[in-house]
DNA sequence: TCTGGGGTCCTAGGACCC
DNA sequence: TCTGGGGTCCTAGGACCC
C-alpha cells in the first residue's frame, strides 16, 4: 500500500476562546470574546455574527451585543499548547510548529507502525479531545499548503483529506484569499483584474501576474494555484527574531518616560534571550505614530550579545536618533525586536582573504584570533589550511 | 470605526569587497 | 588608469499570518 497524502496540518479551533469554554462550562455554546481593547479570539458562536479577531471589542459588541468578554489568561493557553504539542510528538517525531496552536506533522513513515494518515488523524483528534479537552481540526494532503487549506476549509472541529488525484478540483473553486500570501493588499489588486478564485489565478500567466503583484509573489502564487509546493516538514527550525512592544495611547511622553518604557522592554527581552541560550546582533526600534504609519530604526552590533546592558546601550542610541521623528509625529507605540539571532555553538565564519595576506598580515590575524578564541583554538597552519574562510565556534560576550 | 502583540518573509538601495 | 560584474551585509519598509 502506498499513500502520498502524508502531511497533517493540525489547528486548534478558536484556541483562546476554546480554552475559556473548556474551563468555564457556563461559557459553552455562547459567543465568547477573549481580549480587552482588541479581540484576541472569538468563539465560533461569536464568529457566526461576523466577529473576527483583531477587531476592537467595542466593534465586536456592536455586531454581537450579547457576547461575553473575558480577559486573556496567557498562562492557561501556554499550558494547553504544551499539552497539545505533547500529543503531536507522541504521534510522530516530525513536528513543525507554526504557532502556539498549529503545526505540521509528517506521518508518511508510520504506515506499518500506526496506520494510514487518515486513521492517524482520527486518533490525533480524539486524543487532543480526551487528554486536553479542546477541539482541533486536521487537514491531510500531499503538501503543506494543501494540508493547511484543507484544515481551514474543514473548520471547526473537522477533518479533511485532499486526495492527490483531486487537488485542483478542491483548490480551484476557492477564493484567492485562501492562498498563503494573499492578504488585504494583494487581494484588492487581483480583484481589480477580475481574479477572484484560485482557478482564475491559475489561468492567468505568470508574466501577466507579475505585472500585478511583482515577480516574486507571482511565482509563488502561480505555483500554489497549481498545487505546487515542495516544502518538507522541518523539525529543527529556530526562531529568527524576538520582540516586544507597548501601545502608548495618545499622550505625549517625555524623553525619560520613553526611555523607561524601552528599558522595560529590553529588560524582558534580555531575560528571554538568556533563558533560550541565544544571542542577538541587531537591535530594531519600532515606532508607530498617531496616523498609524510606522517606522523602524536598526543597528547591528559588532559582537553578538545576550546582555541587557549592551542591548540597552544600542536601543538608547536608536531612541535618541529617532527623537526628532517622535517629537514631530507623536509616537503611539514603542517596540524592540532583536534579530540576527545565534547560539553559542553556531559556527562563526571569519573572512580571511588569504591569497592577499602578507606574512605579517597573517601573523596579525592569528594574534587577533587567539585573543578572541584562545591560543589553542587557532594555529597559523590551521588558517592556511582553510581558504578563504575559517569556521570556529562563536564565543560571544 | 478603530485598530494588540507576537512573529515570518521579501524587496530594494547603498556600501564595500574581489 | 579605467572599467565591469558579482556577492554579501546592512538598513528601511511593507505584506502577511495567528
Amino acid at each position: 500500500m502506498f499513500v502520498s497524502e502524508t502531511i497533517l496540518h493540525a489547528d486548534l479551533d478558536s484556541f483562546y476562546a476554546s480554552v475559556e469554554q473548556r474551563d468555564d462550562p457556563s461559557l459553552r455554546g455562547k459567543p465568547v470574546l477573549v481580549g480587552g481593547g482588541v479581540v484576541l479570539a472569538a468563539s465560533y458562536e461569536a464568529k457566526a455574527f461576523g466577529v473576527k479577531s483583531g477587531k476592537s471589542a467595542s466593534q465586536a459588541l456592536r455586531v454581537c451585543p450579547h457576547a461575553i468578554v473575558v480577559p486573556p489568561r496567557m498562562k492557561a493557553y501556554t499550558e494547553a499548547s504544551r499539552a497539545v504539542f505533547e500529543v503531536f510528538r507522541d504521534t510522530t517525531p516530525l513536528v513543525e510548529p507554526l504557532s502556539v496552536d498549529e503545526a505540521f506533522l509528517e506521518v508518511g513513515g508510520l504506515l506499518r507502525l500506526a496506520g494510514d494518515p487518515l486513521s492517524i488523524a482520527v486518533r490525533l483528534r480524539a486524543e487532543v479531545r480526551d487528554k486536553v479537552g479542546l477541539p482541533i481540526t486536521v487537514g491531510i494532503a500531499r503538501s503543506k499548503f494543501l494540508a493547511k487549506v484543507a484544515s481551514a476549509v474543514a473548520k471547526p472541529d473537522g477533518l479533511r483529506l485532499v486526495p492527490a488525484d483531486a487537488e485542483l478540483e478542491f483548490l480551484h473553486p476557492l477564493p484567492i484569499e485562501r492562498l498563503w500570501g494573499v492578504g488585504q493588499v494583494t487581494s484588492t489588486k487581483l480583484h481589480a483584474f477580475g481574479i477572484r478564485t484560485v482557478g482564475q489565478l491559475a489561468a492567468t500567466s505568470e508574466s501577466d501576474l507579475s505585472t500585478i503583484v511583482g515577480g516574486g509573489a507571482a511565482r509563488h502564487l502561480h505555483a500554489l494555484s497549481w498545487a505546487r509546493d515542495p516544502r518538507r516538514v522541518e523539525t529543527g527550525r529556530r526562531r529568527r527574531s524576538i520582540g516586544s512592544q507597548r501601545a502608548l495611547g495618545r499622550r505625549a511622553l517625555s524623553v525619560a518616560e520613553r526611555e523607561q518604557i524601552v528599558l522595560g522592554i529590553v529588560d524582558g527581552l534580555g531575560k528571554r534571550l538568556r533563558n533560550a541560550g541565544r544571542f542577538c546582533r541587531t537591535v530594531v526600534l519600532r515606532l508607530r505614530f498617531g496616523d498609524f504609519t510606522r517606522a523602524t530604526r536598526s543597528r547591528t552590533m559588532h559582537d553578538p550579545t545576550q546582555l541587557t546592558a549592551s542591548i540597552w546601550a544600542t536601543a538608547r542610541e536608536l531612541l535618541a536618533e529617532a527623537s526628532p521623528l517622535i517629537d514631530s509625529r507623536g509616537v503611539t507605540l514603542l517596540g524592540i525586536s532583536l534579530t540576527n539571532l545565534t547560539s553559542r555553538d553556531d559556527p562563526y565564519q571569519l573572512e580571511l582573504p588569504l591569497h592577499k595576506q602578507s606574512s605579517t598580515a597573517l601573523d596579525e590575524a592569528v594574534d587577533s584570533l587567539r585573543d578572541r578564541f584562545g591560543r589553542a583554538a587557532v594555529t597559523r597552519a590551521g588558517l592556511l589550511g582553510h581558504d578563504p574562510g575559517l569556521s570556529v565556534p562563536m564565543l560571544p560576550d
